[in-house]
RNA sequence: GUCCCUGUCGUCCAGAGGUCUAGGACCCAGCCCUUUCAAGGCUGUAACGGCGGUUCGAAUCCGCUCGGGGAUACCA
């Protein structure tokens, strides 16, 4: 009853080698539903300990694209917080006492074998289809035999010699194989090989740095992909070695591409996160979507959900071992959904936003044609991208108003009479609005002539629009106001 | 090769031994509404990988099999 419940701190720790991917988002997600229904803090650490794989603005584009998301990180090398720093590549300092630790105690050994070496080997035990597969140990042997002083003399006299040695984890043949996984109960995992954990560059690789900065950070809650549960064990070894508490896990199932296989930006543009943006998806939408993959609707008569019910919900038990296709075919329909939901003016704003990221910004009248056209867009539109693009007719004079072949081809022979009666009658209309418009031209063209309405209208929004297909007619012409409309009509006598 | 994870409509999820002739959403098709296109409403097509076993009874439990995925790096 007293028992004090601990602070959640929950992390996503992407690398900055490209653009960020869809899968940070995803854990992102999960990870804050936690962490806000708990209370706790969620950490954005970047893992930068690949030097080599390390891509300019990266950094950046996470911190952009999360923001974007509305998931914004309680702590992280932009926003600072206790524990910093939060960048691994200015961590090296306090890596380093626990890599002589691990020497010392014997957990661990340096090793000079060469990568040529090793990857011969590797070629040899494929080759010969052992079971055993993974580091010979000859280091370790020669540390055995000859001592600490000696060993690297020794080492030196052998092929296979690398000058600057890495330092490998000696994993006892006790290594802990399973653990309790938030998601899926208990899971066994693979006997570990020796892993290097500091690498010849000085460097610690992943598994060392995970360890020691998830400690470090008080982190309670490890989300990440599935990937990693065949690295758990060692991991759970550090932690014993090291006299640490392990946090919980959850391993998330990974996304796919639509022909199963791990969801990579090659084969699916939608697994780089700024491509929604760049699409004109709605943020609200990719969350709302992204809370769907492996995870149940959180309402009974809806899918759709904001965070905070999402949040009130959560629930990891919940979640689905199974990795989901990542397949955007919902998302669409949701976005659109969302874009209905939204306010006029806010739809508006956004557009133009959208806009102006894609280095367009609107000019003042093509903002105002905008206001004044979201009430008849908004329900056609499944995209951001799809709005202006679909108003492009009521953004220029009637003289360079394009009429597309089809249109033209599909113009009845009485179209010159048609039109000349709706031009008659809309020259006395004094007021000029949707209903007002329609009036008149039913009166003029369906009453009088008696022309089915099909038949009638037809023509006119192929004059207005200068297409077959538009939005609504009455609508648009109100928008485009009486000199305009007349001048479109009367091109077409 | 070895180890680990996993298998319900095309896709995302419900289903935790009988209420399942398997439910919802997206997609697709048809109808309605309608001046076009949408949106909306209604209807429909479509799945428990296979084989054994346990049981009065299995999508649900067990075994095998087949399939998919991941790991097996001085990448994360």
């Amino acid at each position: 009853m007293n028992e004090v419940k601990k602070t959640q701190r929950t992390r996503v720790a992407p690398s900055p080698t490209g653009d960020p991917h869809v899968g940070t988002a995803y854990q992102a997600l999960f990870d804050v539903a936690w962490v806000r229904q708990q209370g706790g803090q969620f950490v954005l650490r970047i893992e930068d300990t690949d030097q080599n794989r390390l891509v300019a603005g990266s950094e950046q584009q996470i911190y952009d694209s999360l923001r974007w998301l509305g998931l914004d990180p309680d702590e992280s090398p932009e926003v600072g917080g206790a524990y910093g720093p939060y960048r691994q590549s200015e961590r090296l300092d306090t890596y380093r006492p626990y890599v002589e630790q691990l020497l010392a105690a014997g957990h661990a050994y340096y090793c000079w074998c060469s990568a040529e070496r090793l990857k011969e080997l590797r070629a040899e035990q494929e080759a010969a289809k052992v079971s055993e597969t993974g580091y010979d140990r000859l280091c370790y042997h020669l540390l055995l035999e000859h001592g600490a002083d000696k060993v690297r003399e020794v080492r030196s006299q052998l092929p296979g010699f690398s000058e600057m040695p890495v330092v490998r984890m000696l994993v006892p043949e006790d290594a802990p194989l399973s653990f309790t996984d938030l998601i899926r109960g208990s899971v066994n995992a693979p006997f570990p090989d020796d892993q290097v954990i500091l690498k010849a560059d000085g460097f610690p690789t992943y598994h060392l740095a995970v360890v020691v900065d998830d400690h470090l950070m008080g982190i309670t809650t490890v989300v990440r992909g599935e990937e990693w549960i065949s690295s758990t064990p060692k991991h759970l070894l550090l932690y014993r070695w090291l006299g640490w508490e392990p946090p919980a896990f959850a391993h998330m199932p990974l996304l796919r591409n639509t022909d199963h296989s791990k969801i990579s930006k090659r084969k699916n543009p939608a697994a780089r996160l700024l491509w929604f943006r760049e699409q004109g998806y709605l943020p609200e939408a990719l969350l709302n979507f992204l809370q769907l993959l492996g995870y149940p609707p959180v309402r009974e008569d809806s899918e759709m959900a904001t965070l905070s019910e999402f949040v009130a919900h959560f629930d990891w038990a919940k979640i689905s071992t199974v990795g989901p296709v990542f397949d955007t075919g919902k998302l669409d329909w949701l976005n659109g959904a969302y874009i209905r939901a939204l306010d006029d003016t806010e739809l508006a704003h956004r557009i133009a936003i959208y806009e102006a990221e894609r280095g367009r910004p609107l000019d003042e009248h093509t903002v105002a044609v905008l206001t004044a056209a979201v009430p008849i867009i908004k329900e056609r539109i499944t995209l951001l991208s799809d709005a202006l693009p679909m108003i492009d007719y009521l953004l220029l004079p009637a003289a360079e108003l394009v009429i597309a072949d089809d249109a033209r081809a599909a113009l009845p022979e009485n179209t010159a009479q048609i039109v000349s009666a709706a031009v008659a009658a809309l020259e006395t209309l004094t007021d000029w609005n949707p209903s007002a418009i329609q009036d008149a031209l039913r009166s003029a063209l369906v009453e009088t002539l008696g022309l089915k309405p099909k038949v009638a209208f037809n023509p006119i929004r192929t004059a207005i629009a200068g297409r077959k297909v538009s939005p609504p007619l009455f609508e648009s012409m109100a928008i485009l106001g009486q000199p305009e409309c007349q001048a479109r009509l009367s091109r077409l006598i």
